[in-house]
DNA sequence: CTTTTGACCTGACAGC
DNA sequence: TGCTGTCAGGTCAAAA
């Protein structure tokens, strides 16, 4: 479920619901997600306000009085706010309990997903403080991928998805945003030009930027709901249609592998 | 240093 | 109806 725009979207609505109130404990049914929930994290949380919620690359961002949460959702993970008394489902692992009987549940099937706590400078934390740009800040354009690309033999596609270069760009954001610029995933990062990755930024800031608007449609049915049905209503490029005809040129979208992940491509409007 | 591979975990689905 | 194998939106850690 969560790339970059599902998770923002998270962020912005769970955001009202929670910004102010005071939790009153955290609720932990399966501490087992990807590194062990703190055993402590009810002790530690307690009494405090959430003063914000933000976000940076796939990570929620929860700063209390005294701390911080780091929440991740991996990749089956989800956010709601709950009525703290609503019966918990099997994958239903944490519930951080506000102080007006609502809580924010996380389910996460999978459990690639974490809920880790610090009380050192968050971004300085060791999951963080080496994370690449934000696609949809200033900074990050042409000339920083260009420049952070020069002597490297990864495909573009593999480049895209390390998050040390840039973050938020998951498997099917890449696939996506090299046909918008017409790249193909294979070409080495190295041996782009400039203007190519002027096309290729420009196409994951479009692209992101559409895929959150499209999510913040769903913002009002956050409460007690799925809040997913934005990111379904996206309609791909490339991205799972192996075999059918390109929207641009109607060839046939190829599928292939790249490092354990699907790619898909079309030949003839990515070169 | 860069690049590749394995690992974590459950559920859905195709094919026998 | 089972069973087995494959795949899935992430990303760290270890090996090469």
């Amino acid at each position: 479920m969560p790339e970059l725009p599902e998770v923002e979207t998270t962020c912005r609505g769970l955001a009202p619901h929670c910004i102010g109130r005071h939790l009153v404990t955290a609720l932990v049914r399966n501490a087992q997600l990807r590194w062990p929930v703190p055993a402590d994290l009810a002790q530690q949380v307690a009494g405090q306000a959430i003063l914000s919620l933000t976000r940076r690359a796939k990570y929620l961002i929860v700063t209390l009085q005294r701390g911080t949460l780091i929440l991740h959702l991996g990749m089956s993970g989800s956010l709601r706010i709950m009525d703290s008394n609503s019966p918990a489902g099997v994958h239903d692992h944490v519930d951080l309990v506000l102080d007006n009987g609502t809580c924010i549940r996380l389910r996460d099937p999978r459990r690639f997903g974490a809920v880790l706590w610090t009380q050192s400078d968050v971004l300085r934390h060791p999951l963080l403080e080496n994370l690449g740009l934000e696609p949809l800040s200033d900074t990050f354009d042409a000339h920083y991928l260009h420049g952070c690309s020069r002597g490297r033999k990864v495909s573009i596609k593999t480049f895209l998805m390390d998050s040390h270069v840039v973050v938020g760009v998951g498997n099917i954001y890449a696939n996506e945003a090299l046909f918008h610029a017409g790249i193909r995933p294979t070409t080495p990062a190295g041996r782009l030009s400039r203007t190519r990755y002027a096309r290729l930024t420009t196409a994951i800031r479009a692209i992101l930027a559409r895929a959150i608007e499209a999510g913040g449609s769903t913002l009002r049915d956050f409460v007690n709901s799925a809040g997913e049905a934005g990111y379904f209503q996206q309609q791909y490029m490339v991205y799972g249609r192996s075999g059918e005809s390109c929207r641009v040129c109607a060839g046939s979208i190829k599928h292939m592998r790249q490092g354990q992940r699907s790619t898909f491509y079309c030949p003839h409007c990515q070169t």
